[in-house]
DNA sequence: GCATACCTTTCACTCAGTGAAAGACCACTC
DNA sequence: GAGTGGTCTTTCACTGAGTGAAAGGTATGC
């Protein structure tokens, strides 16, 4: 499967998968044409995969000729395991800091070298904020992303701090040394945030989840638990005190 | 697709969905042989594309054997256009209802003969509910399922009456004369109430969520949205007139 | 030790899948 | 209204990917 999806050799499988992975956040509707070229695949392969998933209720087509992700599909992503039996466990701790804070919430856990947002509860009023469950955003860039990274694996850190980080507003912090003291900071407070790193005018603070250690083991930091907000700073005690006690609930919660 | 998977002649494609398709609810989790089985395909046929579904990482294979629907099914799931476009903007509207009367609010569609929840909004301390986004249940034993079934075209309404309908409690209501009354009275009041009829001690009330219409074109009733408590009765004008507010508001932002 | 119930591999057959090429169908432009 | 560039759809002869019965492993339990 690591071989290109195009050369001759390459399973059915392996096509049709090329093809639903085609979509993305921005390209929700895509016609064939335009699959057949991100998919990497000729034309007429992916005419026929798709007639076929859309006979399958796998996509669905619009009027335009348009295809997209369709309900079954959408049913099938909603068992992954991992990613909902933790979304299930901490739902009503969201809404318990959302209730309590009114600000947008979010759990999150890391995916490779990107924050995976899993949920999100957001005020109608609030920042207007890029993430949205199923988003991912850079780990440097974000409260619930610091978190994370400064809770992974050495070896990643360090692979991360190396490489070019994305700086999406002025403010977001890319210089390694500077990054590396945070990620310290954040290991020993316990809590990560950012101001107008991500987006101008939001600022977030973020705590760790994490898994309740069997009895003589290591507790595991699964996830993220993190606020957004517009203006922070004089809230920080009441916002984080909100967190934590969250976090620390999920963590217990979880089989 | 109508044909039977398994008959020679049926395409890889329909295989892979049928073994995606053999997760469920209750089985996240499976074996080679189970899959096959829910599948009704011949193991080594499953076991050769589970091995290409787990090199594609659709699938994810844990330690004793068993498969189960991975992080980048997920996320695909997730760009469902018809799902997460409305629950995306009913979202806030969702919490504010919660914040508002802190107990488990829904947001779900119709599927057919069934109720398919999107999202839901819980409390910590709330009634136990069966549901939860991407599970089902039947139309005319939730507030939501009544909602939607009284505006579901009337010929779907007549068959669904005149089927065997499931009956989860004592105080579910199964006959048709008795329904068919009950749903005239949602449209006439624009809202639907159940106590006890899908799980013992809860009640619930929904609205309808229409859709802005065209000047001059009809409106239509794209989904509901509904609360359920333990006990109701008093508090219904207020928990009603909170479904109400957000139901417009979401109806109006819907593009 | 045998039995049961899985998971995994082999292998010869063959039909499902392939993709270049051509055809149909737009929606514009000049 | 002929021409043009862009889609989507169909055809068709070739061939190797996919098939599934059967056999080989492996881990249980009794």
């Amino acid at each position: 499967m690591s071989g290109n999806v195009s050369t001759p050799g390459a399973s059915v499988v392996s096509r049709v998968l090329a093809v639903l992975y085609a979509f993305d956040n921005g390209h929700r509707r895509l016609g064939v044409t335009d699959l057949a070229r991100r998919a990497d695949l000729p034309v007429p392969t992916v005419y026929r995969l798709l007639r076929e998933l859309v006979a399958g209720e796998a996509l669905t087509r619009d009027a335009d000729g348009r295809y997209a992700i369709g309900r079954r599909l959408w049913d099938v992503g909603m068992l992954a395991p991992e990613q909902t039996e933790l979304q299930q466990v901490a739902s009503p701790f969201l809404s318990d800091i959302h209730a309590a804070t009114r600000a947008t919430v979010h759990l999150a856990v890391r995916d490779g070298r990107e924050v995976l947002y899993l949920d999100r509860l957001s005020g109608r009023a609030s920042v207007p904020v890029v993430s949205r469950a199923g988003s991912r955003l850079p780990l440097h860039a974000t409260g619930v992303g610091k978190v994370l990274l400064a809770h992974a694996p050495a070896e990643l850190q360090d692979d991360y701090l190396a490489a070019e980080l994305r700086r999406p507003t002025v403010h977001t912090i890319t210089r390694p040394d500077r990054l590396r003291r945070q990620l310290a900071a954040v290991r020993r407070e316990g809590c990560a945030t950012t101001e107008d790193e991500m987006t101008l005018g939001a600022c977030s603070i973020a705590v760790p989840i994490t898994r309740a250690a069997a009895p003589g083991g290591d507790s595991e930091v699964v996830a993220a638990l993190g606020i957004v907000v517009p203006t922070l700073k004089r809230e920080r005690t009441r916002l984080l005190t909100a967190l934590q006690v969250a976090a620390r609930g999920i963590g217990r919660s979880m089989p």
